[in-house]
RNA sequence: GGUGGGGUGGCCGAGAGGCGAGGCAGCGGCCUGCAAAGCCGUAUACGCGGGUUCGAAUCCCGUCCCCACCUCCA
């Protein structure tokens, strides 16, 4: 089958065809660091992770630009609100913190929850406040064809004109008369309720480092602009994917493709948008407050328990957070971990003495099942595809207890293949988990002792004295240590520390 | 008002005219000294009402409910 994804622009699945044989082109919209990041960012972050592994996979040289807006209106509302006498921090927000410092020390928040859930990262990550002249060049050439206009009321602002782009809500299907008249709509110099801000002149409350000097007179950038003037200026006028949450459709990324096209790029060839998070059946956010940072899944679960998670579900799909959802999602990696560990002692290759199932890595991963490509060239259909994945741990199981190496061996190799694709390394991945870059001395340690004890254990079970042996047993596994007996002797693991709770 | 997406077994979550995806939980069995893990088996599932069809969770008509976006939002 060949690779197909849904196109949010035209509501269909159509076949992906790249811009460049061997190369494919995505640039996706990473956060707007005003603040700590919440599982929804986190999720649409990987759901481009799966995208960008599996054109790699799938042989395409790809290119991922991911933005990082590091000037807005919130940011700046954020950081004054921090100079107020009567401040009260709130969250992570702390007081008397300049509107670019706060900006970069949320984006570095963003950047640790990306790495620690196994997130690559993009080629290139450029910053909104870096592009001020590529954003003036794409203004001057709007206002060259009668798209843009300074404001009328001398404020200092750009607007992008709507009704002069008869295309514009093309990407959303909507019509602007159809459009409910936005609540907080202001005027001022519009020639339309709906036009949208290019360039945002100069207010005096505002700081002068957030001000930059322009053909238009002091100011700083409107929201939308930096992604077509970015996405431009790294993958060309026209390039493959633009991605990003389904709740930036519109106006964001409608904005950016009328922006774009008017000022005669064509731009992005696929959009495609992943679905929100919910908690308990209502959106994530901000606004609600009732927002789950990957912290507080991390505190709950191991991160590749929380990237397995956050990562089931199709990307387009609603996923719904529950309090259940993580004991269930650590489950199925217990199930996916407890194979590859078994297969890969039984198998002989290179495993420390037992302990993490990941510790050595002495399977290669082959070629991805078939029935998994065909899952993912779907539209990305992980949940079909991991139905693969286990179906292939199953058969591992089955030719392990047969006795059967080579299918054991070839199941193996599917399996980390796939969890490789999928981001879950569980043999121990290029980006090492923080659960399992333990100290070396400190696990040999650990190693020598338990091993003493299973020794003990086993002298006492060949003795067939059971009340001793499981004493052992018991006390292994009130540290944490559970142990299994297999055809190879006794193996133990450190037991998931996986807790139940909401999170909240 | 406009534009999209949904309602699938105890739970999560695919599928989109014809062998009941997969995971979690449950039950029965095998294995085990006992466990654990694993394997095998196990379910009147498709919001509701009609219709088309040899056959519908999938198509059509009607109907109820939920969610998202239209203001900042991944």
């Amino acid at each position: 089958m060949t690779l197909r994804f849904y196109d949010s622009a035209t509501a269909e699945v159509r076949d992906f065809v790249p811009l460049e044989p061997g190369r494919a082109s995505v640039y996706y919209c990473g956060a707007t660091v005003q603040g700590s990041p919440h599982v929804g960012h986190v999720r649409s972050a990987i759901a481009f992770d799966q995208l960008t592994r599996w054109l790699t996979y799938r042989g395409f040289e790809t290119t991922v630009i991911r933005n990082v807006t590091d000037i807005d209106d919130k940011i700046l509302a954020k950081s004054a609100a921090s100079f107020e006498p009567d401040f009260v921090p709130e969250g992570t927000y702390i007081p008397r913190e300049s509107w670019f410092a706060l900006a970069y020390r949320y984006e570095q928040e963003f950047e640790t929850a990306y790495e620690v859930l196994g997130v690559q990262r993009p080629t290139y990550e450029p910053r909104a406040t870096g592009h001020i002249t590529e954003m003036h060049a794409l203004i001057a050439r709007l206002i060259d064809r009668g798209h843009a206009y300074p404001a009328e009321d001398g404020s200092g602002d750009v607007y992008f004109d709507v009704r002069s782009w008869g295309e514009y809500g093309s990407l959303t299907r909507q019509s602007i008369d159809d459009m409910q008249a936005a609540a907080d709509a202001d005027p001022r110099g519009k020639k339309d309720p709906r036009d949208f801000a290019l360039w945002k002149g100069h207010k005096p409350e505002d700081p002068e480092t957030a001000s930059w000097p322009s053909p238009w007179g002091q100011g700083r950038p409107g929201w939308h602009l930096e992604c077509s003037a970015m996405a431009t200026k790294y993958l060309g006028p026209r390039f493959d994917i633009h991605g990003g949450g389904l709740d930036l459709r519109f106006p964001h990324h409608e904005n950016e493709l009328a922006q774009s096209t008017a000022a005669g790029d064509g731009f992005a060839n696929f959009w495609m948008h992943n679905g929100m998070v919910t908690f308990e059946g209502e959106k994530m956010s901000k606004s609600i407050g009732n927002v789950i940072s990957p912290a507080e899944m991390l505190a709950l679960a191991s991160p590749r328990v929380v990237r397995y998670y956050l990562g089931q579900a199709h990307y387009r799909s609603v996923l719904d957070y529950r309090p259940t959802s993580l004991p269930e999602a650590a489950a199925a990696v217990e199930r996916i971990d407890g194979f590859i560990g078994k297969a890969l002692a039984r198998l002989g290759a290179a495993n420390d003495g037992g302990g993490s199932a990941r510790a050595g890595r002495g399977g290669l991963p082959g070629p991805v099942p078939e029935a998994f490509g065909a899952a993912m060239d779907d539209d990305l259909n992980i949940p079909q595809a991991l139905a693969a994945l286990h179906e292939t741990v199953r058969r591992g199981n089955t030719a392990l207890a047969a006795g059967d190496t080579e299918a054991a061996g070839s199941a193996l190799s599917g399996v980390l293949a796939m969890t490789d694709v999928l981001g879950l390394d569980a043999a121990g991945g290029r980006t090492g988990w923080p659960d399992e870059t333990e100290d070396r001395s400190a696990h040999r340690a650990l190693s020598a002792l338990v091993e003493a004890q299973l020794d003990a254990r086993a002298a006492a079970r060949a003795a067939k004295d059971w009340a001793a042996a499981d004493a052992i047993r018991d006390t292994l596994s009130a540290a944490g240590i559970a142990v299994e007996d297999t055809a190879d002797g006794a193996a133990w693991s450190l037991a998931q520390t996986t807790t139940t709770g909401t999170g909240a």
